[in-house]
DNA sequence: ATGAAAGCGCTAACAA
DNA sequence: TTGTTAGCGCTTTCAT
């Protein structure tokens, strides 16, 4: 029933000449006469000959795909620096294997496990949990988002995010200039070296304003997703009053949105909201969101050329890349 | 520098038994005594032996990995159903490669090429570009969305799509009964069964209702996106008058609700709007969206058991399956 | 219960 | 320019 592939082997058989001369044209390697490259490959075609990369793997050591851990594929942020990394990878013939950890560390182990048995020769860790990572210290790999634990100095890898601590002065500096005067936050996690730095910068802009630090009421969020957000922002406004509120993601923004308008309270006449990452919602929802724009097509590109580079040896000039990110201002807070 | 994989072989080495059975006790299949069982599975944890699946999947011909073609990671319609895909399939132990076509055939045939190569032991096609699909016709695939062309007969693959004519059906049978005299329709190209269907049902309700086939005005769109959205209902409006809009994607609708906004028109009062598969942005847009909502959940789930059993050898029970749909009700229809 | 050995499809010496 | 051959890591007869 199944037609079994058809291998170098049955080329070499109906052409007349050896493997090694068909692997040869098909690798382009190696010198062999113009006419039986000819011939080689017209077999190649009629045949359907598909390499076998198990195969070619199993005796280069080295095959074409990477792997790319991701927290949450539904969520857009993660969703487009994926895509464009998968773009970028893609044009240079790489296939990429994703993996969704759903923030859970013992599933991301379990992918990992997974990636490494495939004998991947890259990896890209989009925003991973925190773990130990000492198993894939000697894997060409790129980080997004959160530094690693890796014992120190080993390894090839590379880190880029964006500016966090920037976006965060950003959101700070927005909320003051339109004259809020008690401000709120909500932040994502506290293990995260991304939202935290959004908090640093965001103090920072506080302070700079002269505010003092413990004016700043911060609470901690365990999820990004609107419902959260919704939830946490009512047991928000249940303890302090605030009429300026930053979220360090915007699906988080948007539930607070609800939150607001449930108790009556206008926006942006009354409490102005800054939001981070821009992601449609930001643009297209209740409430037009001021938000700090990341570009995750950037970062996807950058990870990618990165992987490419030192995958194929190179070293990278820079191994902590900081991308800038600027605010887009819109009614939430004006 | 790179502490190359230990193998089976090493594992052979330092336990003193012969590498058959090593691979013996990892398979956990023929006989073996409690001792030896005991001596491999330590060093196996000791020289944290990970399997080369490469090497394994030369020897078996079935690597457990399956391909998964998909048009845009970005559209939470796909990303759901993907993740829900993935998940299920990591559970059975099998890895998830997934391609994104950006709906372009061309790119969609490399994957598939790549995928072959890589020699997944299975296919899911998400929506796939209507093209000649021969060259998977002897693998195990799985069909979302979109009827494949593959020779009849054969093949053992399988087709999941929610019951588009119904949905359409009842987004026809709400715009009828909240009033709408006349109506429109944004649909998403033409040559794609899902978005037919849902024409054929819209129809089917207007029909019902006693209006004339004739009165339907229908725009094709060539991109399911906010923007395409906005600028193909500015166009219907210089053209037809309407006070009911039916689109066959929820981004579309959104970009009609800033179309009719910017014309000075009402939602719902002057014109009413449904949508279609009911994504967050319907839920949290500005003006919250009646939509017909599909389980991505339940199509990814069935769709990753049918493939699974198929890759199983088993016949599937069914060939096509029919997923239900329902309304939900909001605001821009109410 | 265990070992020896063949072979999956391919590439890379090494020969010719 | 081309062929022969070893071997990548693993599973699976076939012996023992």
């Amino acid at each position: 029933m199944k037609p079994k592939n058809v291998s170098i082997q049955k080329i070499s058989e109906v052409t007349g000449v050896s493997v090694a001369t068909v692997s040869r044209v098909i690798n382009n390697n190696g010198r062999f006469s113009k006419e039986t490259e000819r011939r080689v490959k017209k077999a190649l075609e009629e045949y359907h000959y598909t390499p076998n990369l198990a195969a070619r793997g199993l005796r280069t050591k080295r095959i074409p795909t990477v792997g790319v851990i991701v927290p949450d594929i539904t969520n857009e942020y993660f969703a487009r620096i994926t895509l464009s990394l998968q773009e970028r990878l893609f044009k240079a013939n790489y296939s990429t294997i994703i993996c969704n950890t759903n923030e859970n560390a013992e599933i991301e182990s379990r992918h990992l496990e997974m990636l490494l048995s495939q004998q991947v020769s890259g990896m890209i860790y989009i925003s991973g949990t925190p773990q130990d990572l000492s198993r894939l210290s000697h894997l060409p790999s790129v980080f997004i988002d959160r530094e690693p634990r890796l014992p120190k100095g080993e390894g090839k890898y590379l880190l880029i995010e964006s500016d966090h601590y920037q976006g965060g002065f950003l959101a700070g500096q927005e909320l003051l200039n339109q004259g809020c005067r008690e401000i709120a936050m909500l932040k994502y996690r506290s293990d995260i070296s991304s939202h935290n730095s959004r908090e640093q910068g965001f103090r920072k802009a506080l302070e700079q304003a002269g505010r003092s630090a413990d004016d700043l009421t911060v609470r901690i969020v365990q999820q990004v997703g609107v419902e959260e957000g919704f939830r946490q922002t009512q047991a928000l406004l249940e303890s302090v009053a605030f009429d300026g509120l930053f979220c360090t993601a915007d699906a988080l923004a948007v539930g607070a949105v609800y939150a607001l308008k449930e108790r009556g309270l206008h926006i942006p006449e009354q409490v102005k909201l800054v939001g981070y990452d821009d992601i449609s919602i930001a643009q297209y929802g209740v409430v037009p969101l001021t938000s700090v724009h990341q570009s995750m097509e950037g970062i996807g590109q950058l990870g990618a050329d990165a992987l490419l580079q030192i995958m194929n040896g190179e070293e990278p000039k820079e191994r902590h890349l900081l991308l800038p990110v600027h605010l887009i201002r819109r009614e939430s807070s004006e």
